[in-house]
This record gives C-alpha cells, structure tokens and sequence, in this order.
DNA sequence: TATACTATTATGTCTGCACATAATGTCATT
DNA sequence: AATGACATTATGTGCAGACATAATAGTATA
C-alpha cells in the first residue's frame, strides 16, 4: 500500500479481531502504540479506531483503553426514505391514493404515544401508497393541523409523508417494528385475507416543542426490510 | 457558550436548517466561512458537517460543496444485541432450549441465501429462547460445521447465537425483516394460534470467504424493534 | 459545434502539536 | 481497613497548515 490512511488501519484492526488475534473482551494497543506501528499520525488511528466504537466492535473508555466489545451490539443502519422513492427504487411505478381526510379528535392510543394528556382535534389521514397499481402500503396517520402552513395542502396530490419530509423537519422521531394480522378495514384496503400477517411500522415525530404526526404503516404480504451490516 | 466545539455546531446548523433558514436543496457555506463565522478551525466545522452527511440530513460533494438533502433519506440505526441481553435488557430472566440438533443437507432456500450452489452437511439447529418463563424467539438456525472449532461447543448449554458472537468473528451479514403468519410447528412451540402474526427476523453471516450461518427468528406476537432518530 | 485540456474550488484526509477530560491506581491519612 | 487527595494515563477534542481528490467551469483546439 502507498500509505496507511484511517480505512486501512480500521481494515487492519477488523482483520486482526477476525483472525483472534485480539480476543473479545481484550485492550488493543493504545492509539499512539498503533500510530507508531502504522507509521502514521495518532489522529488518524482514532479516526479509524472511532468509526469501530460506533459500529460497536470496540468499546473505549478514557484511562481504561480501548477493547473488543464482549458482547458487540452491533449497529445496523436503516435507510428510511419517502415511500415514493422506496417503490421508484425497486423499479416500479408509484401510486398514492387519498382514502379520507378529516378533522378529528385524536384517540386515546395515538395521543398516549405522543405524551399527550388530551387532545384538540387533529387531522387524521388515511391513504393507500401502490406499486406497480398494487396496494403496497396502507398508511393511517394522525397529524397535529398547526404545523399545515398557509395554503394548506392538499393532501389528495402529494402524500403527508412526502409533503412533510420537504416541508417540516423535525427535531426528534421515534420508529417502532413490528407485525400483526390484518383487519378487516386494512384487509380490504390491501386486497389480502383477513389475519395475514402484515410488517407494521409506527413512528411519531417531534419538532421543537410540539408533537408533529404519529403515523401507522402496514405494508402488503411479501415487504421486506433489508440491511447490510 | 464557552467556545464552539464541533456537537455545538451541529446543532446550530441543525437548527438553521429546522428554522428552514437553510431550505432543502440549498447550497449552504463552506466549510471555511462556517469556520470563520464560528471562530474556529475547519475540522471542526468538517467533524460537524460529516456527522451531519452520514445522519443523512447533509448531502455533500467536493468542489460543488454542502446542499441540505432534498429527500432526506434518514438514518435509523438498530442495536442488534445477544438474544439473551436483550431479554435481560428488559429486565426478564431469561431461559433457552434447544429442541433439535442435527446434521443434515441444507434445503435449497437455505443454500441461495447464502450463495451456495450445493451443500455439504450442516449443522440444524432449532431452539426456544424464553423470556420471564414464556416463549420468546423460536430459532431456526443452519450453522456450516467447519466453524466448529475443537472441542466443539454444546448447544444445549449455550445457544449458537451465543457462542458465535464470542467464537467467530464475520466479515459481512446481511439482516431482513418482516412478518409470517406462524406455521403449524411455530405456533405450537411458541404457544400461539396458528395463523398468529410473527416478527421474523432472517440474517445471513459470511466470513472472509465462506458462509458461516444463516438464521430465521421469529419473534412471539408484541415483539416490537424499537429505535431513535 | 463538439471535444479535450486546464485552472479552480470545496471537500477529504493527514500531520504534529496542545490541552481537556474521565478513569484508574497510588499513597497518605484517619 | 476504609476514606480521600493526587498524580497518571488513554482517549477526546481542538488548531493550523498541507496536500490529495473530485467535480466544475472556463479556455483552447479540432
């Protein structure tokens, strides 16, 4: 190699946990030992040393050093992007269509997830995103009305999902995954059995103060959500 | 504030970018007016921006400089801990049971998930995992021998899962899920109806060149995998 | 008009140095 | 033996400067 940059050392170090050389559980030479060694800066080891903490291979403590995870919780990424773009991804055509939309006191079970004690009226969106003209998703969302700007939109051209990802950002949000048989409503939205078993996602979002949105999605048999680790 | 480190950064333009000072799509500044505008070093303002890039919310290339991301593909990271942590992570005792061990030739689903054209013998493993005394996870687990070191480990004991982490380190896997409606044989060792939705979990492990495992887990009906955004 | 070269520019990375911070171990005191 | 003060140590962060790299914009050439 030319010269050792971060990625090579992060590479050495991996190849090393790999082989056993380093032990799960044992110290790895310090920062500036491994500097040494590689012939490089000690900045350059901590870059590459970090990016393995984070992905929970190694696990530092000031003082103490750094050692191979015991039990590495390792860290797999999600990539969540706008429904319409999931689908275009896979090389289909995308389809939205509004179900209903109305103004409505929010029920107990969304306001709770929310860390609301009561609730004014909301606007609850219901609505089914297609791929390839199949129903893909069914999306039932609840959404606080004092974040729509003026003009409103119109929610039967553009999905919530989409409108609010270019229109309001948020502060923190919070993803659950999970599964559960299909109603009777969403078993027809979706054109499936009732009790097929359908991959759920919640999320509810925050701004700044205020609650955005709680939405549930409940995909069609056959969705997957897949990730590299 | 006492001076300006690279998290206070990140925040401020966190910020700008939640008070749609900064609009998605937009060119926001160098790195070196940052730099000067917070009184500090470039680095730091790169550390700032770079967490920023990975977290999805900053799109970045050279020459033509930093943009907010126009389709904010977030970044949702999961904490894929040991089975048995992450029962006594919630505070339950845990419990695990292997039901069957067997070498036996691999079906053919099983082989091109992992790449195989055709296989050897492999190890089958299937096991409870209990949570609180109840079922928790059933698992179903196809394991290549030749990572069996001598003497080989006894899954009675100890679950693969287990022993994997802290015996044999990969190189590469590959994580999916979804929902099953639970099998005949699932619901009876879970305890559940038959047709009962379940949260299935599917990993594919290699090491440097051959397939290591590859592992289905369905979860009791109420698991929920939970993150931060 | 199209293509190839060139200069420019913002990010990406590295170096060497400095100081901050959190743990840990040591030593003296009670 | 327990407690508390203190020095030590490895990581965490910061700075200023340098060069590398990729992409763009502009210029010259066919």
């Amino acid at each position: 190699m030319t010269r050792a940059n971060w990625e090579d050392i992060r590479a050495e170090v991996m190849r090393r946990i790999r082989l056993r050389l380093w032990l799960p559980g044992a110290v790895i030479p310090t920062e500036e030992a491994l500097a040494t060694e590689f012939g490089c800066a000690r900045a350059t080891v901590s870059r590459a040393l970090r990016e393995l903490a984070e992905a929970g291979v190694l696990e530092r403590r000031r003082k103490a050093g750094t050692r191979v995870a015991l039990h590495p919780v390792r860290k797999a990424t999600l990539d969540i992007a706008v429904t319409r773009r999931e689908v275009e991804g896979r090389g289909q055509v995308y389809g939205y269509h509004l179900i209903e939309a109305v103004l409505a006191a929010a029920p107990m079970t969304v306001l709770s997830k929310l860390g609301l004690a009561q609730g004014a009226n909301w606007l609850h969106l219901r609505s089914l995103h297609l791929a390839g003209g199949l129903p893909f998703l069914y999306e039932d969302r609840w959404l606080n009305p004092s974040v729509l700007l003026d003009p409103a939109p119109d929610f039967a051209g553009i999905s919530a999902n989409e409108w609010l990802v270019t229109h309001v950002s948020y502060a923190r949000g919070d993803i659950a995954f999970s599964a559960a048989n299909a109603s009777a409503a969403e078993a027809e939205v979706l054109g499936v059995p009732v009790g097929a078993a359908l991959f759920i996602t919640e999320r509810s979002t925050w701004g700044d103060a205020a609650p955005i949105t709680w939405v549930r999605l409940a995909y069609a048999p056959g969705y997957r959500l897949h990730t590299a680790v």
